[in-house]
DNA sequence: CATGTTAATTGATCGCCGGTCAATAGCTTA
DNA sequence: TAAGCTATTGACCGGCGATCAATTAACATG
């Protein structure tokens, strides 16, 4: 009789969700982890727990921590890029003015995110890889007016790369130091760039350049 | 009778060896395979095992992964600082062209093994301290001639540090495309570290530089 | 040469990880 | 109302970093 009684009077064991929202909630709750700790600081466990879910269930949308995490970055990495998209017009020093400033900004309201996604993405080959592919293009836009549309010599490409190393370190130091103005920062970054560019062409004098 | 018999032939079960003879023997293992592959890629077993010895006395010697690839690392670092070590006189933009020669010397000759480092480090606070410690120091020598002996000015902090990040991604670029010869790339290093003195100042024209 | 002491060395075990499997049970539809 | 589909789960796997208690090689002492 009591187990009758209790038998119908129970909650579901379960409740069932569509496909799509159970997909959101658990991206949600792992990119919501992930923003706040590194890759190997969470596991599969606590982001399904955290969804109020079981762990195969986690598994059953997302074939491997990897994929999960990937599907959390490339999420984030969209919203950045509509963000950084250059302006159509403008010179190449007014565009990269423009999205330096649209991503700085990002990072002031982000910076644990930032951080945490740099330092997974080190690790992780298929996300650093993302990372890079998304700048990577960005850059192409703006070299493209900057030397034409013929393949950069080496010194070049190795510069433009360490610009780009030398942007993650500065943004780091400045996300931890807090001492100087984003305005700052942004003309540093930009002075840089020049700078990079003319040591480039200073190494290799074959390279061209037609600043604004 | 037989097992009388074998039991008085038997091998000792295992070899004893002096305390520090045994530490380095471990620590090389570790050395080596941590040269070869990331932190995450190597287990306390394989090391243990390329040692020919057991898991736990691996521990008895070193009380954890994480302090086992520190000892590594640390030993490794004070080899290059070693070579790194810039020489007593000359102008300072001299001293660093030493330095860096030295420097990319030692990755022409131990590539894989720098940039297994540079991967492992990035995730291990430590490790990271330690790497990063070692650069700052250098690098105190040199700016102490630059600029004094007064605390930088937050921008030129940032710029600093950037362009040690401009050199890790530089560096990086050309052990991967090989496509430049290492005087070319100390050249791109030596002149992206005046611009990026220069960018500092002109960022922030109170920095005073006395370059040579 | 025998014997006792010390500590270097080991096999067995722990809790947690990423990942898998077979069984259960909510929802839909005929 | 009964059947079928599949979202969901508890139990389990091998391997990880780490720990413990027991073994035993090497040495000091009589």
């Amino acid at each position: 009789m009591l187990v009758m009684a209790a038998k119908l009077a129970a909650e579901p064991a379960y409740t069932r969700l569509p496909v799509d929202e159970r997909r959101r909630l658990l991206l949600d709750a792992g990119a919501k982890l992930f923003a706040q700790h590194s890759y190997e600081e969470i596991s599969m466990r606590q982001i399904a727990q955290a969804a109020g879910v079981s762990k195969p269930l986690l598994y059953h949308y997302f074939p491997s921590k990897n994929d999960l995490f990937l599907a959390a970055v490339t999420e984030a990495a969209s919203e950045l890029q509509g963000l950084i998209q250059p302006a159509a017009g403008g010179t190449p020093v007014e565009q990269l003015t423009a999205s330096l400033d649209a991503y700085l900004g990002w990072i002031e309201d982000n910076g644990r995110t930032w951080a945490k996604l740099m330092q997974s993405a080190a690790v992780l080959p298929e996300a650093h890889q993302l990372v890079e592919g998304f700048r990577v293009g960005t850059m192409e836009l703006v070299l493209a007016e900057l030397t034409g549309k013929r393949k950069p010599r080496p010194a070049l490409r190795t510069a433009i790369r360490g610009w780009l190393g030398y942007m993650d370190a500065a943004i780091l130091d400045w996300t931890q130091a807090r001492d100087l103005p984003r305005e700052e920062l942004r003309d540093l970054l930009l002075a840089a760039f020049v700078g990079a560019l003319l040591a480039a062409q200073q190494v290799d004098p074959k390279i061209k350049l037609n600043l604004g």
